[in-house]
DNA sequence: AATGAATGAGCGTTCATTCAT
DNA sequence: TATGAATGAACGCTCATTCAT
């Protein structure tokens, strides 16, 4: 958590700095981000750096959480009670609010997806340690209960399809992450129909 | 391009450098990787190092090319005229040789896991500007030609589909890099097969 | 000197700063010692330690001359009129005096024994330079005395057994400076009375 | 230990860099001597200190290990085999030893001394793990073997005595340690001389 | 062709102290 | 009087690259 010091600060410098912490760790992994970058583009001295964060890592988890903060507003209904409505309907709704996450919040977007691919590194287990809730495990309880209910065929590797749906989504966010604010989110939701409706064909069970 | 006098080096020599290389870049991402450490673990000097390379960039892509040179060794009839074959025989074949590739070059693999996942890198958009064969392009041609041969449904998002079958390859072959060396093959071509039926069931023409 | 700002503060305030400081001089030497911890752990801010204080150093001279008024508590009758008593008698109890003192002012004593260890240090200077009596000066003046009242060995070198005098007692306590808190006094006492034959036999006039 | 690299350097480059770690390592304790003030006074760069030595504690270990290498050339034959001698002609042996070792290298006593002090840091217990013969347990044994022999009383405290005789050692040497270098062996040997008188007279067996 | 010494900018972090409010 | 934001130099250490020999 940062320090008190940095929460008394003027909604302008506390601005600046965010933008500048976020501009650096967007372009950059948490290694190659540098602190000397982000006081530079904040116009604040070194000394109160440390006077605000009480290290990178402080910095950097503070942003996480902030973004994890932010992708709670955009939670649905459906995704409240996954269990309680149709397997594709709270996918669907998963990835729709994941799209308008990322339209909302590029920046934020990106350095999520930098540390998703990052899974080796030391401040990926913290951080995942504290939120587990975002990894793909989610996915495969809410198969097991889809081929349960008979939503889902029952010949799939339910592991396998869980990666594969998680890995999907994923990418359906980052893939034109340039692009992706600058486009309607009707255009957005056209690709996400169809995203949805290759994994329906390919699960869905026939009945 | 290395300088001719790494050419001009007896194999040995070379070998032992391109090891240092590999296990380096296998284990850091490119920035992280240190020169420092190639040249300790190949017994060269720091000097000899800069007479047979550019600078770091000029090993790192050669790395690269030699992987691209190597993957050519596992491509199928079916990958060199793709057009004759069924679609989706071609992309079983494309996959499975990726993992073939991968169980016999896993250092290979991992350095190109690595550069895939930083995508917005100076280094990845360099190599790709010149290695654009690779990269999920090949798919959406591949989906034309499908869709006019009635083999894939012709409602579906040709860009879109084409990135969605390169990530899941992609995720194939890394999902579990550390494994995939010790893994039986059948068991690799076991998820293979469930991938492939994934996707067929996804983008099939029912008929 | 602290600032009059320091002494006209609430009993209770001058208290807990005078405890942070102490913890933090105990554990670190003047040196490594630092300002930020002591605020934190008085719970006042940066800028009134600046008001209450010259400088670290000033806090820290300060402390010290504490410690010389602490330690007037345990002088002894035969300590205030030293050349009317034994020789012997009378370093006996500057010695139980000093442990007494080590005994029930234990951060203090470590304080003052970090201070003795660091005889170069410009601050080890200034401090001695005003408080002279404290060095082992007063043993010079003691042994002359007892040399003519015959008491010891005329044969001895003063100002070298003076030295080594006070080496040994400032050992005594700082020996064993962990454990000498809990333990009884009555071992101290014996302890002492051991280093007292030591130097009894070593110099006394055998008659 | 230093790296090749250091080794191989002119004679003269040596000299230097080991000028300036002496004297910084003489006027500051472990923690506190400043690398870069290393290699501003010794001409070299940053970078060229790390390529000559691991790290700090590489310099100072290295510094560490040519003390005792320069003190062995001081050993007598008394020292060799100290327990087919006299107790007290041993100890005196030791201590000249010592004293001639401080005269003609004053900085490495120094920093020595400055070691002893700090007996609580990290870097002297790593020190003393492979040097154990410095400390005053070598004390002990003399003074059992003395009192065997019946040259020493049998109502000493042998823990007790060990430590003061290295207390006072260790204080002989360091006590002018700016003059030292400058008083003549003769004055030295004197000293010693009565301090051995001391220590005799305190401990010798009466008869 | 081969060497390896030399460099200096950069890293994250801590510090005692100042000063406007 | 009290605050706490601001500072900048200093710390140990790593790096890719250059260049004289």
């Amino acid at each position: 958590m940062p320090k008190d010091t940095f929460f008394n600060l003027s909604e302008e410098k506390k601005q600046k700095i965010m933008e500048a912490a976020l501009k650096e760790f967007e372009q950059n992994d948490y290694d190659a981000a540098s602190i000397n970058q982000i006081v530079i583009n904040s116009g604040i001295s070194k000394g109160s750096f440390y006077q605000y964060f009480q290290d990178k890592k402080d910095l950097y988890i503070y942003l996480m959480n902030l973004m994890v903060e932010k992708k709670l507003k955009y939670i649905t209904p459906a995704m409240m009670n996954p269990f309680e409505h149709s397997f594709f309907e709270v996918i669907r709704e998963m990835n729709q609010s994941g799209l308008m996450f990322a339209r909302e919040n590029p920046q934020y977007m990106k350095i999520g997806t930098r540390l998703l691919k990052d899974q080796n590194s030391d401040i990926y287990k913290e951080i995942m340690a504290q939120n587990q809730d975002q990894a793909y495990e989610v996915y495969e309880q809410l198969l097991q209960h889809a081929i349960a209910k008979g939503e889902v065929r029952n010949d799939i590797d339910v592991k396998l399809t869980a990666r594969i749906i998680f890995t999907i989504s994923a990418d359906l966010v980052s893939s034109n992450s340039e692009l992706i604010a600058e486009t309607w989110p009707e255009n957005l939701i056209q690709q996400l129909e169809k995203v949805m409706a290759l994994i329906q064909h390919g699960i869905a069970n026939p009945k």
